[in-house]
DNA sequence: GCCCGGATATGACGGAAGTCACGCTGCCCC
DNA sequence: GGGGCAGCGTGACTTCCGTCATATCCGGGC
């Protein structure tokens, strides 16, 4: 019983959402969150569904995808969260949430609940509105990206993107993004077809540029991927 | 004296910002909030820049494009508030603010009063909660402009959601657009360049389905200008 | 072993859209 | 009035990229 209990407080704490929250607030969320796990695949939710909760991502990857085109507008990791924006705005989910990978582990707290506490503790209203702030600008990268220009350079501005939130240095200078994402989710995340993405990802291989591994992208010259997404102007 | 101070506080109370916020709450900021004016071009404030203030729309519109792709990420028009996200994120403005038309009006909040009116009002920190969430979904319509497929869709999507923002009906059935853009903005607002952006509005023009007023567009079959852009799929 | 479905790849083809080039219209300003 | 100038519009050409079709590989199930 309590060893789960401890398990739930220890990832909430480390959750970008509870910076600076105070203790006490953290244990009385933690003591009303619930643990869910998904397979890759399983939806979290539907668009259009009454907000019942929101989720803190306790280890895997989450898809957040606009039904209709089909586009995915945010891949989520571990220590980030999300529905708040549904909730804080009181209207239904604007997207699906589906789990981007084995083994999700979200801690889910209730709608409800999350209402009164922003009303009950300031620090953890500060804390929602920091990550409203956080989803802003994980939009603007995702517009970003879309505003890149051709497939090839969005792409490039993709897996740089990818690098930026989840990668790591490689040992012989290359960089490791490990993010496993199918060629039709990349295609999504790019606003491209699945054959183009397939043709840029290949002649790309050819190049030594970048190289599909079982569980992520290495990306063999960052520099140049930087290079192919337009340069330098990312973030400033 | 009194006359633009009674001015400032009536745009304030009118503004989505200030729905809910107390009145000696909205008296209190308006006794600290600055206007200024600009003219069509003028930048508000530059990517990069501190933050050190936010704005709330008394009239006219406002663009928010991000410096690099020069993608307009937002239009923003009368009630609404900008800046916000980079006051509460405590971070660099994170797009350009450009005055879209003439006689833009704004109301400007310094950056610390702000954050210590959010530490001290509760039903203000709700207001800014409920703006940023405003922002997140303004970020999504544009990236699911961007996503609507081929230009013509992504042109249909876009005059459509502008008809949603700041439409109105016309006498014959036809629907109102009062907001002029050019065809540069237009095609940045869409993700093209400007010569297929001018095709295909002119041969929408040619078609009788939108013509372009001093003013702003006249949309003469908005159920035509839905199908273009993909179907009902907008809002659900 | 077999078959099957899904993910990845590659080719061919045509249409979409970016690029470069050139007029045209207003409009402001000298 | 004339000369720049920005915004519109059009044409020609080329490239990108979406569409359709097919082939391969691989893992799972029987």
């Amino acid at each position: 019983m309590s060893a789960p209990r401890e398990h739930v407080e220890r990832c909430l704490r480390a959750s970008h959402l509870f910076l600076g929250v105070s203790n006490d607030t953290c244990t009385a969320l933690a003591g009303r969150a619930v643990v869910r796990r998904y397979e890759r695949g399983e939806y979290v939710w539907h668009e259009g569904e009454d907000a019942t909760g929101m989720a803190v991502i306790a280890s895997g990857l989450v898809k957040i995808i606009r039904r209709g085109s089909g586009a995915i507008v945010a891949l989520l990791g571990p220590h980030e969260t999300f529905g708040e924006l549904a909730i804080v705005g009181g209207a239904p989910y604007s997207a699906d949430a589906v789990a981007a990978t084995r083994d999700v582990e979200l801690l889910c707290l209730d709608a409800q609940e999350v209402r009164s506490a922003i009303e009950t503790w300031p620090t953890f209203a500060r804390a929602i509105e920091r990550s409203l702030v956080a989803h802003g600008r994980s939009l603007q990268d995702k517009i970003q990206i879309m505003s890149a220009g051709s497939v090839e350079r969005r792409l490039a501005a993709a897996l740089r993107h990818l690098f930026d939130r989840f990668g790591d240095d490689g040992e012989d200078g290359s960089s490791i993004v490990p993010v496993k994402l199918s060629r039709a989710e990349l295609a999504s995340l790019v606003g491209a077809t699945i054959e183009t993405t397939i043709r840029t990802m290949s002649r790309w291989h050819k190049e030594r540029l970048v190289s599909t591994q079982p569980e992520g992208f290495l990306l063999h010259d960052l520099a140049r991927v930087v290079e192919l997404s337009g340069g330098e102007a990312w973030r400033s």
